[in-house]
DNA sequence: TTGTAGGCGTTATCAT
DNA sequence: ATGATAACGCCTACAA
């Protein structure tokens, strides 16, 4: 007892005069605080905090107080230092400002929530240089998984993988095939669908203005188009197949091109609604009445789909729950599970205002 | 020289057999693994990858080219521990799918990234009880700082700071006048210049659809109208003020009762863009024109506001850069300034083709 | 049930 | 110019 008291003394001393020589930088309270407070050893702290059965309930509600009263805090650092789990995952996205990407991360974020982990965020403004660093210092930071949404270059994760040993699932990115665990949307049955609507409703001549040419997302909604054109053996007009770049600018001007053709389409499918809130804007300019004159249908369904004028037929894609989705999956193989497949999710067609029967005398 | 190999030696056994029974879990490669590869101390390696001048050019390139070669990276939780500094802040949003929050947030990512620092986000989902929690978990993740966006409970953060020692940043934030450091939108300039917009073009019987009542963004908005009227000289009427709920749906049946007045108003004021896509949806329903019947403004110019019909007249705020004067005030904080003076931002006036003269003849 | 000791991967302060 | 050593705050055998 008493040489144990010596000992503390010591201790004490040692750790007030030496260990930290400049009081005024005075840190969080740790363990130790709380074991000296409550005269027990700062191990049986630990256990307590944890709730660990062998601790006897007196001393264990006891430290709880004490650790309560004083705005104690676990730090999660060297919490992590030993036990080689950070609880963090890293989201890398082209840019949170962009509402389909944000929706998605709403996801991500909510799952890991529920599961006790934190999220850094970084942007990678479609750059794959920045799109490096951002994963470089996600492995700095030690996470223990990673999502990436929208990357162009998922091919770059292949590498880096094995190399720090961590989980990775991509939502929505170019190179699928390349990669094995991703969420993605089905691009085919989506815009095959919205294309048959269009179909449908009697139309012939339905243009498509796709992304920039080579994107695998364009690619695919391009080919359910085809599709839907070849299976109601309906001719394929290329004049009609234009690649704007998913911003609606671009869609403004290629409006204009398309509807200065000798025989101009009588629908427009987007590739997306942003490219669809150009080509409704040009539309308008043009003093065209949608639908009764032209069709329009997007794809995405973003917010802004039901608000425009008139409101937007488009293609629904489940944002947020591709985000809980890739989270889940991400859960499953930070726990050890092995899961191999691709992820697929629906396209779902949502009627609205835009797209109307076609009308025989229009011009 | 035979000694020294033999600690050496000694030393690898132990860390071999002892430290790492399982072989399996093989962690990261830290920097004592380079110093083995390299024949050096690990403090060796430590100066070395941190440029330290007292390392001769020879070795440090020696040890940097073994430090790319084996894919080395240093654990900033380690590091973090040791130099109580995580080179982390957090960012507390209400919901990262809302498009102001996310430009905000883009803001202060790309200053962070500029700067070294990763971002931890988290939502609130506007819940009091979340935010606390999300602030519990920052404090155990040791944030060097923490960034909140449109809190409804500023004043929650007061003892916090205290307690975490931590500098906070508000955006956007309900009680600023409680809180030392914020960046504020002018709510009061910004409303009474759009409002002013609409007394030029003639207009008498303004109505203002507002936000929940007892909001200070939503007060201070509906300040900038009752200035703007009382320096025209203009009678206030009091059946002309409706309090909404920021979103659309509400807003259009708050504007259905507005045109059910014995005088209906020639414009309408909206809290914010959302507002205003319900009250323009309502209008458009009822057949009226605008600008022509009557007039709409915004507050916040979201990018819908381009690319509603027709788009709409609104107030700007400079989202992004005021994530990034946020993101500039916590690492002025972060370096020990001391500045105490909130910042506030101009809100700009947009003038596009929602609001025109009043039609005296209208009707 | 509780205490002791060692180690997680760094940085930093001593020596040499 | 380099090496040994002691933290940082926590977890976890192993001892008692």
């Amino acid at each position: 007892m008493f040489s144990a008291l010596q000992t503390c003394a010591k201790h004490n001393m040692a750790s007030d005069s030496v260990n930290r020589p400049t009081s005024s930088v005075n840190r969080p309270t740790s363990i130790k605080d709380i074991a000296r407070k409550a005269n027990v050893s700062f191990s049986t702290v630990s256990r307590a905090l944890q709730n660990s059965p062998l601790i006897s309930r007196r001393t264990a509600e006891k430290i709880q107080r004490i650790a309560r009263d004083s705005g104690y805090r676990a730090s999660a650092v060297a919490r992590g230092l030993v036990t080689q789990k950070t609880k963090t995952i890293g989201v890398v996205v082209t840019s949170i400002a962009d509402p389909f990407v944000s929706e998605v991360v709403d996801g991500i974020e909510e799952c890991c929530n529920d599961h006790g982990y934190s999220v850094f965020l970084a942007n990678s403004n479609a750059d794959p240089d920045r799109e490096r660093k951002v994963v470089q210092s996600f492995a700095e930071r030690r996470v223990d998984g990673i999502v990436v949404t929208s990357s162009r270059v998922g091919a770059l994760y292949i590498p880096l993988l094995s190399e720090m040993r961590v989980p990775i699932v991509l939502v929505n990115n170019q190179h699928p095939g390349e990669f094995v665990h991703s969420v993605m949307i089905e691009n085919v049955q989506g815009s095959r669908d919205a294309t048959n609507h269009l179909i449908q409703l009697g139309h012939r001549r339905i243009a498509y203005v796709g992304d920039r040419f080579g994107h695998q997302s364009d690619t695919e909604r391009f080919s359910g188009y085809r599709q839907a054109l070849d299976s109601a053996a309906l001719p394929f007009f290329p004049e009609l197949v234009v690649h704007g770049d998913g911003k609606s600018e671009k869609a403004i001007a290629i409006t204009e091109a398309l509807l200065r053709l000798k025989e101009p389409p009588t629908a427009i499918f987007c590739y997306n609604d942003m490219t669809a809130l150009g080509v409704l804007r040009s539309l308008h300019a043009q003093g065209l009445r949608i639908p009764a004159d032209i069709s329009v249908v997007g794809f995405d369904d973003l917010f802004i789909a039901s608000y425009t004028d008139p409101p937007l037929t488009t293609v629904r894609q489940p944002r947020k729950r591709m985000g809980l989705l890739a989270m889940g999956s991400l859960l499953q193989l930070m726990g050890g599970q092995n899961l191999s497949q691709a992820i697929t999710v629906a396209a779902e067609l949502v009627v609205r205002k835009s797209s109307g029967p076609l009308q025989k005398d229009r011009r």
